[in-house]
DNA sequence: CATATTTGTCTATTTGTATAGACAACTGTT
DNA sequence: AACAGTTGTCTATACAAATAGACAAATATG
């Protein structure tokens, strides 16, 4: 850790002509060292002729970086003051075998919620079709979540039933807001997670609009299955993480 | 997974003036899709005008996209004939308690090596001490390593262990290659993973020449801690994956 | 062979990115 | 009040990125 955290505060130096502005890069990195600065100083960052020093460019372009992070909403400038860290620390939400989103996010004073975007019932697909050891084209239910952690997006996922087992799922989670309630409405008294498959990537457009990524932002998915007491699938789900917001533990017992 | 697949071939909008090329937007949209051309039609990629046309920019903007995924030796043009897909498949990283470098290649015919970067004694900031249960400022040997699968960087990780039981540690690596088996010389027969925090951040300068990440690339970093049969932390690492090279799967059982 | 389709190369123009320097406006301290 | 340090705004210049159009060179097909 010594290592790494000495290479990002001294020296910052940032690659040219790649097809990422400078500015972009810088703002991406200071978005990073938030943290570090946030718990001293008074959450101030160093100035912007400083920070224009220490990754070398002209001031001008440290703050398009500064501009971009205040769109944003993680910094606020004040003339003749400095410019200072808007407190948002990550969220830790946990994978495991009894994984579930509400309780995720009680453990850490933050106030989750599950808001239902849209449901559908569309054909299954390979993939889906396969995970929830279905025949292709069969009828599935698909509905889109958005997570929240207060007033922040987190996660936005689309999950997939079996239509044939879980038709009346979409109105019982209307009603009660929560997966877990809906399944047992339907039936489904306790699931565990089955199995895991976690990417990297960047956001696409869809993704960045529910996330509320402003821009180039990235996103950590994790394509899970989740399966009765009696083995059989029942959910199959492909979450973003909006991956500045987030880190994911994974729940070992 | 009918929706997202949809949208991607689609609907290619990218963004404009948010600090990121398009050439490089456009480069990153495809690297994603190659899945997608490299099983039908051959691996053929559609043409430049055709692409053009999707993402609603200059036939320009697009060679420059295939230029450099090109030069990253993901795709092959030919004059008069097309654009043509190098087969480079994901490979899959198992994370459980008995997650080993060693064995997580070998099941898909890769071979998989991880190779001794550098070893040094350090003194262990808060992070390290804390996850160790040692004293802050405690002697620890860190040493880095790459991980590769065939000829390609897989990842890049930095172990931390106690310096007072592990001081002939690297000697035992250097000698036999196996993180493993160099514990097993330093008497630690076994042990097992505690936990593992997974975040996702762009790569920094360091990561991206360690991981022959030509431009802009993209990292998931596992932050684990190792354990004796006796429940004593013994081993602590950061490794940062490609994230274009991995998917890493959770080992629930 | 003739033709349509594909990638490769060239010139020209407009918009975005980065540098440089200067100075105004505001804040906290001496 | 004076001053040092900070962010905000302006002008000017050089280079990269994106658009537009035209044509050459190679390939596949009928």
């Amino acid at each position: 850790m010594t290592e790494l955290t000495d290479n990002l505060t001294d020296t910052a130096d940032v690659g040219r002509r790649n097809g990422v502005a400078l500015w972009r890069q810088i703002a991406d990195r200071i978005r990073q060292d938030l943290a570090l600065w946030s718990a001293e100083r008074d959450g101030r960052l160093p100035s912007e002729a400083e920070l224009a020093s220490r990754f070398s460019v002209n001031r001008h372009t440290v703050r398009a970086a500064l501009s971009a992070l205040g769109r944003e909403g993680v910094i606020r400038s004040e003339r003749g003051r400095g410019t200072f860290v808007v407190r948002r620390p990550r969220i830790t939400y946990p994978i495991g075998r009894r994984t579930r989103f509400s309780t995720a996010l009680e453990a850490q004073n933050s106030s989750g919620r599950l808001l239902l975007l849209r449901h559908a019932r569309v054909t299954a697909d390979t993939v889906v079709a396969e995970a929830l050891r279905l025949a292709i084209g069969a009828e599935v239910v698909m509905l889109e979540t958005r997570g929240m952690a207060e007033e922040t997006p987190i996660s936005f996922a689309t999950h997939w039933f079996d239509a044939a087992r879980f038709a009346d799922l979409p109105e019982h989670l209307d009603r009660t807001g929560s997966i877990t309630q809906a399944l047992a409405a339907c039936g489904v008294a306790d699931y565990v997670r089955r199995s895991t498959v976690l990417e990297a990537r960047r956001a696409l457009p869809v993704e960045a609009t529910e996330l509320d990524l402003t821009d180039d932002g990235l996103v950590m998915v994790a394509r899970a299955l989740n399966e009765d007491l009696n083995g059989t699938p029942i959910q199959f789900s492909e979450t973003r993480f909006a991956a500045d917001r987030v880190e994911i533990v994974i729940d070992q017992a």
